[in-house]
DNA sequence: CCCCCCCC
């Protein structure tokens, strides 16, 4: 049987055509292993005339890879391809469903004569070692290779030097770039500080002889080099204060041995500024080294690096033995089992996002802030907010993957993130989580009923869902504050009180006060200064309410309470003075019921004692699904804090 | 020499 490439078919794939079943031909495979998540499969396929690798395999097609059938020089059917274009330009064809037609025996080698397409010289952005690809297959990026932790040493970080942070977006790299990491695995105890791997380096003059891991910089020596990663670098801020004003930024550097903070002021702004970008190797040498103030850093060095007058950075092509930025992403299921404050890696795609807006902060100061919802492939959702320069330049158009390194988590409507100055926001970066992400949302993810974790649905009173337990009441000191502070639960009744839960009130509509009975068939308001003929009927309720953790008592007015009792306050009148037996009934069916209820708590003095006070403002029918996922979510965090 | 992490 003879096959026939389908000449063209790369090209179309290049220029984001659909191509209907193309047959084309394996020239390489590799493997991209991810420390957590499945192996995915890069492949570079060959029309015979083109070749590009640009492809990547399903993971629900691994086991062909896996069981040899997919293997160099096999012809293959693509049944069904994805085409992702990331934000950079660059290409992603993820193969969803294929057909090996001829294996690699039959086929008996290379057909044709392919070229790697990018080498026409139309579409490489970046000039890293393209020359690579004409003979041998184009490595694949170093996000195809785990790479190690220098944040911890669990495995589960990942590492992406070649990342597209929306801080430098001039940073562009090209699908075939080539940048091999071969690093050991991070050592962080600064006991066990490998020494450096001083590899050869090109266009470095002389520095490299004192090349010294950052573990080891300390104040005390001044001619030393450091060959380091830029993993977040800041824009420049100008400052203004009673000692002066001035411009600065910052950034931080990664080698093997460690992680050091680097600032420049002013005259070294303007020197350093635009050389220094996110993930790039440089050559750092004589820099200002001072005790680094905790308070202000996360990082694990006791110093901080200053540069100054004599410091020189000198960009280093050569990356090997330095590890990439590390992120460990939190799925965004995940994130209610984590802690408010924390700070997370998490990845998803921007499903919406608001426009940029102008907010003032309680200190008068003005800045842009724009919200983004992500999803990810736990179906849930999350709004993340950006600030500043970030929430102006974002664009979510075109629903890109976003990645937050350093993102830290609030409880705000539950659970939501927020960027700070140090987190790295990186828009469709080129890692194996994006394109999976990418490809899932296409195929499926968009379609999804799915939830967020940020409640920002207003109720009808204007208020916002704030979910605790009713433990969290207690153990959170709630209503203690000057404001009332609000909260929603989920509860059962345990006990409503019969006694004083109804009393005449003023028939005028818009007094409820208690009227005195005048014994005389007349009602007299004193706050309306008149008696009435009649009057109305008013419910106050005390309730009991419970969940799996507490019960508090609550006081429910004329609506709430009518809800609860599921009869009107006119009708519970007339059964009281009526039918003794149908009004207990009324309390008994209610008892055990579960709602939502949304509440309000605040301090009040009762003889001379403090306590809250907790009055529902609005009781809704419970939502199974948000109370088993509330329920589950408690449940592991008392797991959490559970000493055993 | 900065050190801001915000708003609902």
């Amino acid at each position: 049987m003879n096959i026939t490439l389908t000449q063209g078919a790369v090209e179309a794939f290049y220029k984001g055509s659909q191509v209907n079943n193309p047959v084309l031909q394996l020239l390489n495979i590799r493997e991209i292993n991810n420390a957590s998540g499945p192996t995915r499969f890069r492949l570079m396929m060959s029309d015979g005339k083109h070749s590009l690798s640009s492809f990547l395999l399903a993971t629900q097609l691994n086991n062909l890879p896996e069981d040899k059938l997919l293997v160099p020089h096999c012809v293959c059917m693509l049944k069904r391809t994805t085409t992702n274009t990331l934000s950079d330009g660059r290409l992603v064809v993820v193969v969803m469903d294929m057909e090996i037609l001829k294996s690699a025996e039959e086929t008996g080698g290379r057909i044709g004569h392919p070229i790697p397409y990018n080498t026409d010289g139309k579409m490489v952005t970046s000039p890293q070692k393209v020359s690579s690809t004409t003979s041998e297959p184009a490595s694949f990026s170093s996000a195809a290779h785990p790479g190690p932790s220098h944040r911890n040493n669990s495995g589960k970080g990942r590492s992406f030097p070649g990342t597209s942070p929306m801080k430098v977006s001039s940073m562009q790299t090209s699908p075939m770039k080539t940048s091999p990491m071969k690093t050991s695995p991070m050592k962080t105890s600064p006991m066990k500080i490998s020494p450096m791997k001083t590899s050869p380096m090109k266009g470095a003059g002389s520095s490299s002889a004192n090349v010294i891991p950052i573990a080891t910089l300390n104040p005390y020596q001044s001619k030393w080099t450091v060959r380091a990663r830029v993993t977040n670098r800041s824009n420049v801020r100008n400052w203004s204060n009673s000692k002066g004003e001035g411009k600065l930024f910052s950034f931080e550097i990664v080698d093997e041995s460690g992680e050091i903070k680097v600032t420049a002021f002013n005259n070294e702004v303007d020197k350093f500024f635009s050389l220094v970008e996110q993930g790039k190797v440089y050559y750092i040498s004589k820099a200002t080294l001072k005790v680094a103030n905790k308070q202000y850093t996360k990082l694990k060095n006791d110093y901080e690096m200053t540069l100054n007058a004599h410091s020189s950075i000198v960009p280093c092509d050569d990356s090997q033995g330095i590890p990439a930025m590390q992120c460990d992403f939190v799925p965004i299921g995940q994130l209610e089992n984590r802690d408010k404050d924390a700070i997370i890696d998490v990845i998803g795609v921007c499903k919406s996002a608001e426009d940029v807006s102008r907010i003032t902060t309680k200190t008068s100061r003005e800045v842009s802030k724009r919200a983004l919802n992500l999803i990810d492939t736990t179906g849930r959702e999350v709004t993340v907010t950006l600030w500043g320069e970030e929430a102006e330049k974002f664009d979510g158009s075109r629903q890109p993957v976003v990645a937050i390194k350093g993102a830290r988590l609030s409880d705000f409507g539950g659970r939501s993130l927020s960027a700070l100055f140090s987190s790295t926001v990186m828009v469709n970066p080129d890692i194996p989580e994006a394109f999976r992400l990418r490809a899932w949302y296409d195929q499926e993810g968009f379609a999804l009923d799915s939830q967020s974790l940020t409640d920002s649905r207003p109720t009808s009173s204007g208020l916002k869902m704030n979910w605790k337990m009713l433990s969290d009441v207690k153990n959170e000191n709630m209503g203690h504050r000057e404001k009332a502070e609000y909260f929603s639960c989920v509860a059962t009744v345990l006990y409503i009180r019969k006694e004083n839960c109804l009393y005449k009130a003023c028939p005028s509509a818009d007094c409820n006060k208690k009227v005195i009975d005048q014994q005389n068939g007349m009602y007299r308001c004193e706050k309306c200064n008149r008696e009435f003929p009649n009057f109305k009927y008013r419910l106050l309720l005390s309730a009991n309410l419970a969940d799996v953790g507490d019960n508090q008592w609550v006081t429910c007015f004329q609506e709430t309470a009518e809800t609860l009792l599921g009869q009107s306050a006119e009708t519970l009148g007339r059964l009281r003075e009526t039918d003794e037996a149908a009004f207990d009934e009324v309390f008994q069916r209610a008892n055990f019921t579960t709602h939502i209820f949304r509440n309000r708590v605040k301090m009040e003095t009762y003889n001379d004692e403090c306590r809250i006070k907790v009055t529902v403002m609005e009781v809704l029918p419970v939502d199974h699904r948000e109370y088993s996922r509330r329920l589950l979510s408690n449940i592991h965090k008392l797991a959490r804090s559970a000493e055993f």
